[in-house]
DNA sequence: GGCAGATATGGTATCGGTACCATACAATCG
DNA sequence: CGATTGTATGGTACCGATACCATATCTGCC
């Protein structure tokens, strides 16, 4: 192998001094362009021998086709994008995972997009993609993204929403019920005994947001406790949110909480921290449940009781979804897909303590 | 608004049925199509007037511009692809947000792909980003992909690798001072006292890998201890690697190590999983270093003493000296850029326990 | 023998932009 | 005043594939 160097000059052993065309592949094969076209994409009728010498030409000039041009024609990028609004929580990057499973069966490559949940780079990266022809959206969205989503449909653009969605789309969709994972946490905790309950969560713009609290005040309705907005937090699905939300809960000692209910993981390991520092032992000076797994090794046995959401799954079936609609399948009516949460009891709870 | 609905059938607003094109914004504007690129592209001079004319003709049509076509007329696509080993580590998100921050004030995108340590996956990546005719790579070479760096090469599309490097490659690159590293933490361990130090870390085929084992047995020689192959174990870069390893070292008494050198942070989750399972307490019963931080919010507190990288800066200068690259610069001579890294030392080392 | 259908290949136009070259007029200058 | 430079715009070809239509041979069968 000859030293290899970046950045060289292309590969000129062709004489031309350009990367070789399907035109040149052609010439050497004595045939025409697009029965070269047909050898690479087996669309139709070929003799062996004609398959053979175009192969060869394909292989003695290193020929690569060039998908810019065939999706210029074909008007077919096979590229979806995905829009998450955090790529570092494992929640997102195994939702992630299944998509890329699902869509590399398919031939379809994925691009990731992280919008840090804000609204103006979900816009950025929407314009860019659809100049880039997209074939279809996974969209995570982050607040109020209708206006770009709204652009997308305009372009005839398919996509499907994942674990959110909007108030007034009417879109194909698939998450988790995170009402019922929300209401199954608050009603393990009030069967524990707990009467003064927080909840940390992201705002109200974000639905799994909303829904997360309205199934804890679900559960706090049936067991005739009343809503307390002091107890409710509102930050974001990240670890600050749980820190600081934890450390308000904790300041006043009259209206202290003995239960702590997180809207994701990463809240949760910022409430878990803040206790940590109050000196408040988990479960026996303060009760914590949580959504999602934390990522993985955590606390070096999982101890946290969570609803346990199936990020893989979520991802798959999203994107399973989305191809269909790529490929033109406009017959299956709109899909509304909710996946039940599992509840997971494990240490992290215990009776209130005796004050 | 309309109620929104996905999967409409393309905006048909103006009677074309198809998405308009820069000709139908020309013709409504009463000007050159080439006028119009000009007017998006800030290329020329544009009078007021006609700016605005197209402009107005623009919005009128919700005219997106396709960079696809573009893409085939100026052979750039505006597009880097990085093709990281694993991307649930907190480790390559941070690069990844670096290298996005820096392409992004240069108008370019960045593609994220996910190798997940694998020769193959990295090869048919490389396959289809040079279809797509990619303007760069951000390379982490999983194992001896050179074959498909090879190929890269060969199309003249440049690249930069990041974080590890490749024998007999000539290649621009930046990466941390892993030796040093490595050296760090293993002689501070021996200060401590420690004379049996196991190290768990990469395979030898990822140069990290290989440059940590040689910082850690350059630290040994240096205190005249003696290499014991028993003391060294080799995985991938995960937590898995890190349990069974931990495991496999605790077997037996007689050649147990007093302190543990995990290889990067999902490492060390496993070895503390290890320990923990095993009832041995960090730092009482064993010493514990790592290169890389855990991941945020991991163990309530920090307390592992680290080699501590600059994942961001790595990313950063890695796209900036790529796209230095793209941008024609043939002239600056090869660069290898070794950033150093910084030993931290904090609660999860002590003296070895009497025996 | 003639015809339907399978097999095998090619010519030409086209996707939607921009490169390149050309043109025309106004302002500036020695 | 003619030459030069700056401003403003357009015509045509082309990037590298494939869509669409056409053609030719071969087989099997009535």
């Amino acid at each position: 192998m000859r030293p290899l160097l970046n950045a060289l000059p292309p590969d000129n052993s062709d004489g031309t001094g350009r990367q070789p065309t399907i035109r040149d592949v052609a010439r050497l094969a004595g045939v025409a362009p697009i029965t070269v076209s047909r050898v690479i994409n087996n669309t139709s009728y070929i003799s062996p021998e004609t398959r053979e010498r175009v192969q060869s030409a394909i292989d003695t000039l290193h020929y690569v086709p060039n998908s810019i041009s065939r999706s210029l024609r074909t008007k077919k990028t096979n590229m979806l994008a995905m829009l998450v609004s955090d790529i570092t929580n494992p929640f997102w990057t195994t939702v992630t995972r299944g998509a890329e499973d699902a869509s590399s069966h398919h031939g379809l490559n994925i691009i990731l997009c992280n919008t840090d949940e804000k609204q103006d780079k979900f816009a950025d990266y929407v314009t860019v993609l659809l100049q880039k022809q997209i074939d279809g959206f996974l969209l995570a969205p982050t607040g109020d993204d209708r206006a770009s989503i709204a652009r997308i449909d305009k372009q005839g653009v398919p996509y499907v929403l994942i674990d959110r969605v909007l108030p007034n789309i009417q879109a194909d969709s698939v998450r988790s019920d995170s009402v019922t994972g929300a209401y199954l946490l608050t009603k393990h905790l009030i069967e524990l005994g707990h009467k003064r309950i927080a909840i940390i969560t992201a705002p109200m713009v974000v639905s799994t947001g909303r829904e997360r609290l309205e199934g804890y005040l679900m559960a706090l309705e049936e067991a005739g406790l009343a809503r307390d907005d002091c107890l409710i937090h509102h930050g974001g699905y990240q670890h600050e949110t749980g820190y600081h939300a934890t450390c308000a809960a904790l300041r006043s000692a009259a209206t202290r909480p003995t239960a702590l209910f997180a809207g994701n993981n990463f809240i949760a390991t910022g409430v878990l921290k803040a206790l940590d520092e109050h000196g408040l032992r988990v479960p026996e000076d303060m009760s914590v449940v949580s959504f999602d797994d934390l990522p993985y090794g955590f606390y070096r046995k999982p101890f946290m009781t969570v609803a346990l959401q199936e990020p893989y799954t979520l991802g798959y079936e999203a994107a399973s979804l989305l191809i269909q609609r790529v490929n033109g399948d406009v017959t299956t009516p709109q899909q509304e897909i909710i996946y039940p949460v599992e509840l997971i009891i494990r240490d992290s709870c215990a009776p209130p303590a005796q004050r």
